[in-house]
DNA sequence: ATTAGCACTCTATATTATAGAGTGCTAATA
DNA sequence: TATTAGCACTCTATAATATAGAGTGCTAAT
């Protein structure tokens, strides 16, 4: 797919993005002849330039501007002239001391995820809360409301929590309803929601008319939780956004209003993590993606975690101007991932 | 306080500050002459402008433009000018109709509460979620985890559930803690948080030993309840900024970005929601109030929202320009707020 | 193959000019 | 005495113009 590039070629679109990146202003070729390890004039520099921007790597803003990355510039920096900085040993341990994971409440560790990463990075930190399709039922709790309305409390493993008001067909006491989540509790051990419809069904014989009704309820509960995490705000977690709006290409006022309408529906990130979740390690989308292009000038860095037992669970990523600083913040998000594996 | 102004004042304040909440202009003496109901000339306007400047109801942003309200001039025209419009039966049906309360899940009411009231209104809702001090707990339930966490859900009357992780200092068995549980909801029943500490203790005679850790856990979680609800998601509810980003006053950058900012930080507008919550009725907000002084330009109107049994349980509000539509926001908020006690 | 030199293009910024809205004051009017 | 027409004045917002400078592509020389 990608072209191949000469070493000079590559280090001008090199340079050039580098630069890119730290002032967010068009490079010219009189700045790079001066700055990168090549020792040429900045008319050569020029001729080298042209011909990458015929290449689709560069693009002049207009005739006689310097030269901005295009969004082939960055992915061809990223995959073949990019070394990422390595977090040092005691960068790492500083970040893992700093989560306070006492409680085990993984809504309080995500949200913790994604400060930790906002201050690192110093972009928009988003984070996929963990699948609970695979995670296995510990138990389930009938509470009574009142009259026509019960709690079903649901709790996986990992310290997911999951609580659910559902109607009931008749009034239950609550003495009743232990009995059944007693009952209930013994058959669904171990399992998860995948398997549970079955086991529940087959575990029940006799009593199964007497709760018929909460069977149901629940049953349909797994459903939703499985499908979809009902409340988009336990779902996605996103940092803080003005780390985004500080940046440049985000001072001005139509460009910062276009930014917080994609914000506002969480549809957009919520797929794009929810696909990375899917692949393994990082992946990064840029600019003009067909999967990302609502927003013209972002890239979003996505990396999955999962727990030890290996399948996917939950993915988290990075949202910078397409400009980002890529060297530090893949390994950012990597190690991020890495660490909520550990923890989850 | 207020100083009295003779009817032709107050028909010039009320022209300038009904014309500029329209525009957002500054207000000339011309317009004034021509479309308010008192029949003079632009010269005479002129003079009784001149006055209200002098009293500091209105503002000249600089020499030889019109006038612009002032804080004071808004206090004015809301306590003594303003004639607020009623919602029709019709409407009042819509909304309420529109507002799906099977669920009984107190999150998805607010949340409704919150989308209602912006589509009402174009102006940003904030409600506060209701007090739990008072709340009757309903049923408290221990569930284990795993060797060293526990999980004890918490559930209040009007379907307030609240999940929380304790520390275990032994390896119970679910068996035993459901006893526990069994034992505790015998005698919880009908209390609210506030007496809780000391039935519990009263209650609890021989078992005391055997069940110490759990009860300490579940007392410091009460206090953690009442004092505060420990996660602001649940506590405060931000309906969408796009409507206030597209109001006039805010169409710059700089003004944009110190309103991003306020709104980060969640705590000036809990403040502020927690101060109505102590009131009666609708409570208003302006400009450069000592209570609300960290964002010029910005009103708040607040209500608060209460169950049929009497006390304050929580607040609404709506966030808009000081030059915001009174007439229609106020009955909006208002009529939200008793919609929220009938439901609730 | 590389580079110095140069004419050219385009933007960004500052400068100036112009139009218009709104005022305060004064003198005339009812 | 209260009101108003008239007018000179102030200030902003917009447009028009000028200037500087950054960066280019091309050509001819090295």
């Amino acid at each position: 797919m990608e072209e191949f590039l000469n070493e000079r070629f590559q280090e001008v679109l090199h340079c050039i993005i580098e630069e890119y990146i730290v002032t967010a202003n068009p490079v010219g070729s009189k700045f790079i002849a001066g700055k990168c390890s090549l020792n040429l004039s900045s008319a050569s520099i020029r001729n080298i330039m042209a011909s990458l921007e015929e290449k689709g790597y560069i693009h002049q803003p207009y005739f006689s501007a310097g030269r901005v990355p295009t969004s082939s510039g960055y992915k061809f920096y990223i995959n073949s002239i990019l070394k990422t900085k390595k977090i040092s040993k005691q960068q790492k341990e500083e970040i893992r001391s700093s989560f306070n994971i006492s409680g085990r409440d993984i809504k309080k560790i995500l949200w913790q995820a994604v400060h930790l990463l906002s201050e690192i990075s110093h972009y928009m930190p988003i984070v996929l809360a963990p699948e609970r399709t695979y995670a296995n039922l510990l138990h389930i709790e009938f509470i009574k409301l009142d009259k026509s309305n019960l709690l079903v409390v649901t709790v996986f493993d990992g310290g997911i929590v999951d609580n659910k008001i559902i109607g009931a067909d008749r009034d239950y006491t609550q003495a009743e309803l232990s009995k059944y989540s007693a009952k209930l509790n013994e058959i669904i051990n171990g399992h998860n929601i995948d398997e549970l419809k079955d086991v529940i069904l087959k575990g029940i014989d006799k009593d199964r008319e007497s709760f018929f009704s909460l069977l149901n309820g629940i049953i349909f509960n797994f459903d939703l939780v499985k499908n979809k995490i009902e409340n988009e705000d336990d779902y996605l977690y996103i940092g803080s956004r003005m780390n985004l709006f500080d940046e440049p290409e985000f001072s001005n006022y139509e460009k910062i209003k276009s930014l917080i309408k994609a914000f506002e529906d969480k549809k957009t990130i919520i797929k794009l993590l929810e696909l990375a979740k899917q692949k393994e390690g990082i992946h990064i989308f840029i600019g003009s993606d067909t999967e990302w292009s609502d927003i013209n000038g972002l890239s979003v860095i996505t990396a999955s975690y999962h727990s030890k037992k290996g399948f996917a669970e939950g993915s988290i990523g990075l949202i910078g101007p397409s400009r980002m600083n890529y060297a530090m913040a893949i390994p950012a998000v990597n190690y991020m991932a890495k660490l909520l594996c550990d923890i989850i």
